[in-house]
DNA sequence: AAGCTAAGGTTCATATATTGAACCGAAAGA
DNA sequence: TCTTTCGGTTCAATATATGAACCTTAGCTT
């Protein structure tokens, strides 16, 4: 691997971590030499990608990130599109909802509504939804290009809990359903007790940026409950979608236009 | 320079960027070889920084940042917290007001809270402003150690329009100034025609992380307005940051300590 | 208080990854 | 048609990254 792809493999490290850590512990982590740790730590914080406590000479994730994510959004309003039709989503089922960007081949959470139950699904922004095992996976997989699914499917498909598919014929035909359905629907996949609904984000005829998904404690999913949910999301993500793709504004809005 | 900092250096250029470049447009503009240039793009896109245009084959800013602003923010929610009392700020003085964050040696603008008139200043969202020459700039500096103040005025200080300070000294004196006062006043730094005030966001006793500034067209900054949105700002600084580091509640958050 | 361990950080010879001039084919302009 | 410029690739030369060993300090254990 190259010395930038350690190096941001590092900052991911670093951005998965629960606090902040030090020297040692980041090098372990990431299988790296103190030394070399330590020089692309200097480098990153140079940058401002990560800082330094001055007291506790503990890492944790800097301030830079902020601006280009500040950018980017002024560039492809994700975020300022989408939220508002989760938060309308989550009054709607009561339920916790999602969204979920794909970069650098994974599918991770950008925004969380919470549920205003006292009994609801907690998820974490930042977190990465693995496609296997995860409604917003799912759905994005099954309207993803063949070359995008088979790569997704080869990976070992690590099993959260004793009900997660990890057989790639069942979860290929896990996706033909969705594609049909036009929602994708999570058993116990990546925690036992929830079940999730996703539907993707994406310009039409075109792989998909991204997935909106309700998360329910599985007591509050009956069938019929499931389907009204998934509609529901469905619903949601074509919104999205047609607020963030336009109606083929694409000479006025390169942004339509991305990468495969 | 380190090949993680040239390819940082690069992501940088490309947030600058207006819109997307193509490969040999990117290498000129940062003197790097086409190759180079490419690799360092290919392993940025892996990781979801950089996007390719599948169609035009140009690059432009990708999603991973937006993930790791949102971690960063969850741990330290700088513009969650700010926000509505920059917004607060705008409706009071009737102004442009933004916010700005110090990462990488820069104070860099992470939010906007445009004015609601028509005759107003326009602020970008990430640019960078410099210490010299922008109201933000001096109010973080003023409250910097002297070791920073050193280092902002050794370097050569551009006159951005024939009113910007370059002199040190002069510089210095207006440091002393904004100290005491406690905001900053900036007449036509970096903009003729454009008046600003800032004040610092700040842990008691330590060096800040930002600033909050309201900018106003030279035509509506009479010396008795320019006082009251001063202190209008250092009101909103200091609820900001008691809210940022709390009445001393340093060890529940490691945040509160910040690298200097 | 001595002795131990692990922390953050640094050094420098070695090895490996980065570099860029030259190249290719495609496409746009003259 | 000819020319230029584009995105992208190749490979020998070389600048750069690497990591074992080292230092110092801080906190524990005995």
């Amino acid at each position: 691997m190259s010395t930038i792809g350690k190096a941001l493999t590092l900052l991911d490290a670093i951005s998965r971590l629960e606090k902040e850590a030090g020297l040692s512990d980041i090098a372990r982590h990431c299988a790296l030499d103190k030394a070399t740790a330590r020089r692309f730590l200097v480098e990153l914080e140079k940058h401002g990608f990560v800082e330094q406590d001055v007291e506790t000479r503990r890492y944790r994730l800097g301030g830079a990130p902020v601006r280009l994510a500040r950018i980017r959004e002024a560039r492809f309003p994700y975020l300022s599109v989408a939220t508002p039709f989760a938060r309308e989503l989550a009054n709607l089922t009561g339920e916790t909802v999602h969204l979920s960007e794909h970069a650098a081949g994974r599918l991770s959470t950008v925004h969380v509504e919470d549920s205003q139950r006292a009994h609801r699904v907690i998820v974490d922004v930042g977190s990465i939804l693995p496609f296997h095992a995860t409604a917003s996976g799912l759905a994005f997989l099954a309207f993803s290009q063949a070359r995008e699914i088979d790569e997704a499917l080869s990976a070992p498909l690590k099993a959260f809990t004793d009900q997660t598919l990890t057989d790639p014929v069942t979860l290929r035909q896990t996706l033909g359903e969705t594609l049909r359905r036009g929602y994708s629907i999570c058993h116990h996949g990546l925690e036992t007790g929830v079940v999730s609904v996703a539907a993707p984000i994406r310009a039409p005829g075109s792989t998909p940026v991204g997935a909106i998904a309700v998360a329910a404690p599985a007591t509050r999913a009956e069938k019929e409950t499931v389907d009204q949910m998934g509609r529901a999301a469905m619903a949601a993500a074509r919104r999205i979608s047609e607020r963030l793709f336009g109606l083929e504004q694409v000479a006025a809005d390169p942004l339509a236009r991305r990468a495969g």
